[in-house]
DNA sequence: GTCTATATTAGGATAGAC
DNA sequence: GTCTATCCTAATATAGAC
């Protein structure tokens, strides 16, 4: 919730962090390409001009947006890795990404709809690459120690996991009626023993 | 394969069914709103003009193509569902989704990345929750027959397994080293039975 | 920090020749 | 069925007043 600071005096005026909030909620609604500077001022109540004062580009709202959600995935991951066994790594990476995609929904939400259209979103995608390849390095560590089963190629494994867990961000609602811990306990429960009654 | 003809006579040419194949992969590669028509004409070698030839608008290249993926999808739930078990029906469903996300892989792609910016877009995406809520019914029935665990609820149950089986249209290689038929067997045991080895 | 212009470019679509 | 040329609108971004 912590914004910078409260806006000082004069005119109401916006932060740079509220201001990138809602801009990042519009271009989810609507999508990057399809969302003009000009709707972005009509939702704040603003003037393109205005805008402009706070931000060099509609691009550069982009790169904040998409930075803060790959440190979070990033982050997450470094804390799981941190654990001694491959088996609460694993549990742990899962946990952490589904509390990250629930907690920075609309950032996560944006770099999973990217399409590598500039040079910025490219990086980004490069960079979420690189995540995905520590995640199915520890997927391949869980089969070769026999946590997970290895008739399923790693990378498929992998993909199909967080396939389920990045469609979150699709219908996830903050305040709803599904905690985030709990919701991570689901995803392990299905991804881990599946749906068939035991 | 089959396009409806090949051409004619005379200037090298286009079918319909051809432009439209090249558009939706275009649109894929860029994104929808993205892509200008001077970006697909530069990609078939045309120019804009020749372009609106074929068609009269960029947004018919678009529901020609949802209209494909959601006829696919809803065609194949509808034939799952002729079996007289739930159980059949289920894993028809789920199998029949696959083969359709493989085969008009483009299309289905297209469908799941609408934001519902134009009335189009709203018509493919209420149509697209019409089919998400006959699978949520089949899921709902199957936890009440006892071959689904009920412990996670039915809705979040369908959105994880179809976050999954939708995912495959991300990464899925026509022609690769993965045979469709194969995935859906594994998609099936993952959804199922889960990645621990029983 | 916000406003009213306005410069500049790109995009969707059409007209009419070949 | 494709071309060149062009219209019209909307979009990003800037200049300069208040």
């Amino acid at each position: 919730m912590a914004t910078t600071r409260a806006p000082r005096r004069g005119r109401p005026g916006y932060t740079r962090d509220q201001v990138l909030q809602v801009a990042v909620d519009v271009f989810n609604q609507q999508g990057y390409d399809a969302t003009s500077v000009a709707d972005l001022a009509g939702r704040l109540g603003l003037t393109k001009s205005a805008l402009y004062h706070h931000f060099d580009s509609k691009e550069q709202l982009l790169e904040l947006a998409l930075d803060s959600a790959l440190g979070g995935l990033e982050g997450a991951l470094d804390e799981a890795m941190q654990h001694s066994t491959v088996a609460e790594q694993l549990s742990e990476g899962i946990r952490g990404a589904v509390q990250v995609l629930t907690a920075r929904q609309a950032e996560v939400t944006l770099l999973l709809r990217l399409r590598g259209n500039s040079a910025i979103e490219l990086a980004a995608l490069q960079r979420r690459r690189t995540f995905d390849q520590r995640v199915a390095a520890l997927v391949r560590q869980a089969q070769a120690e026999g946590l997970l089963r290895d008739d399923i190629d790693a990378g498929t494994t992998t993909r199909l996991v967080f396939g389920m867990i990045n469609s979150i961000v699709e219908w996830y609602r903050t305040g709803g009626s599904i905690d985030p811990d709990r919701l991570a306990d689901e995803v392990l429960t299905v991804a881990l023993d599946g749906l068939r009654p035991r």
